[in-house]
DNA sequence: AGCGGGTCCCTAACGCTGTTAGAGGCATGG
DNA sequence: CCATGCCTCTAACAGCGTTAGGGACCCGCT
């Protein structure tokens, strides 16, 4: 049976998995299917192509994005999506890498025009929203990207710290994982969020 | 007169600044040098570490961390050091891609450890100050990072579009640019910053 | 005066990368 | 029986980061 060009994108995501963004080589990945590294060629344009293919790829493992349940407030529908996306990227090492640089798919249009529309209909203005969202985008890319760098570069064992920064020191202890450090982060903008609409709301803007 | 090591690391600067990440080569740049390229590994151990110079260098070419002015509120003295951050980044095409994944050099650390002072003195426990300015960070850094891929990878001059997503469509007037966006996100952030400093207060918690 | 050691650079070469050129085998359908 | 796609092959190229090993130059010591 021939192969498929999912079947290219699979392996490549579990090459990527397993060694990491810098561990892909078209020739490694022919290897691994057991064709020449020509041969991918015929798969896909080139290497870059194949990546923007993985990184759809990874998006695209999400569960389709779920309406906001009646009664539930629009913030935390927005948090909830962003925490699913969240969990797809780390999913798969180096996903951040992969996604930064790709423009959202045509396919993730519909999806992203909901939410601007429910943004919009708690009060914002539709600028506003794309504003919002790419804002809640930017932390979340940045955090994954910064969380998974970490991992790719192990800490240097803290060699020499005595008291030097105290304030950083006292910090250490609560200071909490990968998770409270995003949730914190991600609690401050909806706070804001929450602020901005009850402002709103308070004016008697009706939505746009 | 011999070459130093800073020489080097400027010339990388101009090369990314000119030809992008992708463009810089070590035998490129040794040319630019005037020498060879394996004389290049006299100076630096590394590509890699040659990275790690030159994002320390592009972030050490902002000005010297102001103490917050007497009576400043410390969120806005907290913004503007991001903007200055930002702008620092900004002007370095592909400067995100060069910074994520350094964590930060030793002698950037007094000027976190005193911003965490000046959160915990507002009101925060230190591990929440840390959370906090690594989200502002983590912003920061997909914020730039989207904004330099939009400017790697030119627009497709939007080929198909008519009316499947209206709610975009109607974003696309007052969307603004990359400063707006950023500016908004900002504000989301620091609101939410404001209204916890603001529990704080209201809860009587003095400053740990 | 001569020697040693550090500094800064060289040429040559290795193994790896993405990528192209061009050919071939194997089905299917007219 | 031939043609037309589909899918893969071998051979090769230019370019990359990097290593090995050597050679000038200069400065301080004996």
């Amino acid at each position: 049976m021939p192969l498929t060009r999912d079947d290219v994108v699979r392996a490549a995501v579990e090459v990527i998995d397993e060694r990491g963004l810098a561990g892909l080589t078209l020739r490694g990945l022919a290897t691994r299917l057991g064709i020449s590294a020509p041969a991918l060629y015929w798969h896909v344009t080139d290497k870059r192509h194949l990546l923007d293919l993985v990184a759809e790829h990874v998006l695209a493992q999400l569960p389709a994005r779920r309406a906001p349940a009646p009664g539930e407030p629009v913030v935390d529908w927005l948090a909830d999506g962003l925490r699913v996306r969240r969990a797809a990227m780390l999913a798969h090492r180096d996903s951040a890498l992969v996604v930064a640089g790709n423009r959202p798919t045509e396919d993730a249009m519909p999806a992203i025009d909901a939410t601007v529309a429910a943004l919009t209909g708690a009060g914002l203005t539709p600028g506003e929203s794309v504003r919002v969202l790419t804002a809640l985008g930017s932390f979340l890319l940045g955090d994954v990207l910064e969380t998974q760098a970490a991992l790719d570069r192990p800490v240097p064992d803290t060699p020499a710290d005595p008291r030097a920064h105290p304030h950083l020191e006292a910090a250490a202890a609560d200071m909490g994982g990968d998770d409270e450090r995003f949730e914190d982060g991600l609690s401050l903008m909806l706070e804001g969020l929450r602020a901005r609409l009850a402002a709103r709301a308070a004016t008697g803007v009706a939505p746009v």
